[in-house]
RNA sequence: GCCCUUGUAGCUCAGUGGUAGAGCACUCCCUUGGUAAGGGAGAGGUCACGAGUUCAAAUCUCGUCAAGGGCUCCA
């Protein structure tokens, strides 16, 4: 890639992975390769029905970065399976055979798959309407399938696909039904998009949280105590913290107070909120303290709405804006656990809004720009938003439901945020908006939501005294912006693959003395980053310069400060920066100034002095 | 929960039935070294846990727990 010097505007500093001037298109993005990932599906069925006589094939569609073939074979597929099956594949496609659209009766269809004894065709075919279509992979095979295809297998590059893995799926996604046995496999136009996704699949794997996580000795799951649960080591703590602060100032600044409520309470308290009954099986179980249960709690909400209930409110204190980093525990299914995105035990930044009905668009609009504040914060600035509407079995008057949805309709527009509606998609208890935030590496991530309760307001009687004095239903809107921290800062960790914002890395500064003649002036200088609130640290290991720099490095410190007779005998530090190279000799008292400035102003880098 | 795979030192991994290994990290010693690995020595493991087979199990079998890739579910 030639860069023109009219082109080469100054970037901002940037964690994103290099441009790359390789595209690679979603499937739904681009119709030809549709066709080669649909097609490539088909002649991945036909090589395993050929090495595996006793396959049978049941579904085979495209995905966004591939396709995939579920079998209900007697054995599971293994890895050198794979390679078998990529052999025959490839001898498929170097026989140019032919794919072809042929429409044909249900009677037509039922006869040719009887024949073949394929039971799962046979299910699918029930369901089908009319036209029925299936396509011809050469003389001998075939697959129900409205396609669309490529005309020949030659069309098929072999040298742009891969078989990725094998993994377990239910037929039909219900795990009631039969296991299936499905094989990932991906395919592109050219051998180089191969490489580029194989490259970026890397990438992902390089940010991955949990391998951060050790490696950064941030947090840990350990065994003895249990899956899904967390322990933050120091640094990672650290960070928890900072983020946690930044949190709550911005929560007092746009009006919220903040609570705290226990983790465990009586279990009548979870019947009347009505958990104990649609949110049972994701609960742990309950705890006999004396002649009470006690249960331990999977959300925060019956809190806020008891501290609501605990005296009788008027409509001149609404809105009511309550906060709180609420830690709840929730039995996941094992096997379902995923380093700190899917855990047992989690804090939400939850918050409650109780409100008067003519309020809703103004409140919404208000969490969607705290929302954006604190989101940005952390560099996630594009966002996917779902509007979910009212579903078929839902609670609540039609006159709430659209003055709620109008709503929050209503905010969206005002922020002129795009979104997309779900129609019906809302909870029973009210409509509901989602975002997700977009990673550096393009990923999603539901974070956000805001959602409207007309359940717990009714089931715990909660009122305000209206101006005529009368009792009226108050308004309560549920969000959360991280979700949950846990899982927010998984999210986080792999958008900035660890090199972490210097306002937000656990250790900013670390000083590496050439000499031990220098430690003195070292350690006094730590001293004044450490009072004005810097996280530095000076390397004691001894070890030679260039090592110290290699461990700092890898670390993925911000700032190295090499300290040598030199910079001792003229007050300065030797600064290395991870994102912006060697920045020089800078003036200790000028490192100190600047370095205090970036974390008050939670800068990416080092501040002007 | 289901399917497959895996579990050996803090980390990454060798070790296919016969006395438990390497590199990095850690501790100590030598080296006082100027921008990504200086040298030496040492310590560290109930081979995830429990049963079984065997003269003998890290190794074979079964069970449990946990992790990984998926499915289902979800913040």
């Amino acid at each position: 890639m030639s860069s023109s010097p009219i082109a080469a505007t100054p970037q901002p500093a940037s964690v994103e992975v290099q441009a790359t001037t390789i595209q690679l298109p979603k499937t739904s993005e681009n119709p030809a390769l549709l066709r080669i990932r649909h097609s490539m599906s088909h002649v991945l069925a036909m090589a395993v029905q050929r090495l595996f006589p006793k396959a049978q094939v049941t579904i085979g569609p495209w995905t966004e970065n591939g396709f995939y073939y579920d079998f209900d074979n007697p054995d599971p597929f293994t890895e050198a399976d794979l390679k078998a099956i990529r052999k025959e594949m490839l001898k498929i496609l170097s026989s140019r055979l032919p794919l072809e659209r042929i429409e044909v009766s249900r009677e037509e269809a039922e006869r040719r798959i009887r024949q073949q004894n394929e039971p799962y065709k046979l299910e699918i075919l029930a369901g089908l309407q009319e036209p029925i279509t299936l396509y011809t992979l050469g003389d001998d095979w075939w697959d129900l399938c409205a396609g669309p295809h490529v005309a020949n297998t030659s069309e098929l590059n072999p040298k742009a696909f891969a078989l990725e893995s094998v993994a377990g799926a239910y037929w039909r996604g219900d795990e009631n039904r039969a296991q299936l046995q499905r094989i990932y496999g991906t395919a592109w136009e050219t051998a180089e998009q191969l490489a580029e996704y194989q490259r970026r699949k890397q990438e992902a794997l390089r940010r991955d949280h949990r391998r951060l996580g050790t490696d950064l000795d941030l947090f840990s799951i350990e065994d003895e105590a249990g899956a899904g649960l967390v322990f933050w080591h120091p640094r990672g703590a650290r960070m928890r913290l900072l983020i946690e602060d930044f949190w709550r100032q911005a929560h007092f600044d746009d009006g919220y107070e903040l609570l705290y409520t226990p983790h465990i309470a009586d279990i009548e308290l979870w019947r009347t909120s009505g958990h104990l009954d649609f949110y049972a099986e994701s609960m742990f179980g309950p705890m006999q303290v004396d002649e009470r249960q006690y249960q331990l709690k999977p959300m925060n909400c019956p809190f806020h709405v008891l501290t609501y209930a605990s005296r009788l409110r008027s409509y001149r204190e609404l809105p009511i804006r309550w906060a709180e980093l609420g830690t709840v525990y929730r039995y996941e299914r094992p096997g379902v656990m995923h380093g700190l995105m899917r855990v047992r035990g989690f804090t939400q930044d939850d918050a409650h809004v109780f409100c008067l009905p003519e309020q809703i668009g103004d409140e919404i609009l208000r969490v969607l720009n705290l929302t954006e504040r604190i989101l940005s914060t952390f560099d996630f600035r594009h966002y996917e938003i779902h509007l979910s509407t009212r579903p078929e079995k839902s609670i609540g008057e039609d006159s709430v439901w659209d003055l709620a949805t109008k709503g929050l309709i209503e905010a969206l527009e005002r922020k002129g945020w795009a979104y997309k509606v779900d129609e019906g998609g809302g909870a029973f208890y009210g409509p509901k908006i989602d975002l997700k935030i977009e990673d550096a590496i393009g990923r999603l991530w539901q974070c956000s939501t805001i959602q409207l309760d007309f359940n717990l307001p009714e089931r715990f009687n909660l009122e305000y005294v209206a101006a005529d004095g009368s009792r009226q239903r108050p308004i309560m809107i549920h969000r959360a912006i991280f979700g949950s921290l846990e899982r927010f800062f998984g999210i986080m960790t792999e958008n900035y693959a660890g090199d972490f914002p210097f306002w937000l890395a656990p250790e900013q500064i670390r000083l590496l003395p050439v000499t031990d003649e220098v430690l003195p002036y070292a350690e006094a200088l730590q001293q004044q980053l450490v009072q004005l609130g810097v996280r530095a640290k000076i390397d004691h290991s001894g070890e030679r310069l260039g090592k110290l720099i290699r461990n700092g490095e890898q670390m993925k410190i911000p700032l190295l400060g090499v300290i040598g007779a030199k910079e001792a005998e003229t007050g300065t530090v030797s600064l290395r920066s991870r994102r912006d190279g060697d920045l020089g000799a800078l003036e200790s008292a000028s490192l100190v100034s600047r370095a205090a400035a970036a974390n008050q102003q939670r800068l990416a880098g080092l501040g002007e002095g």
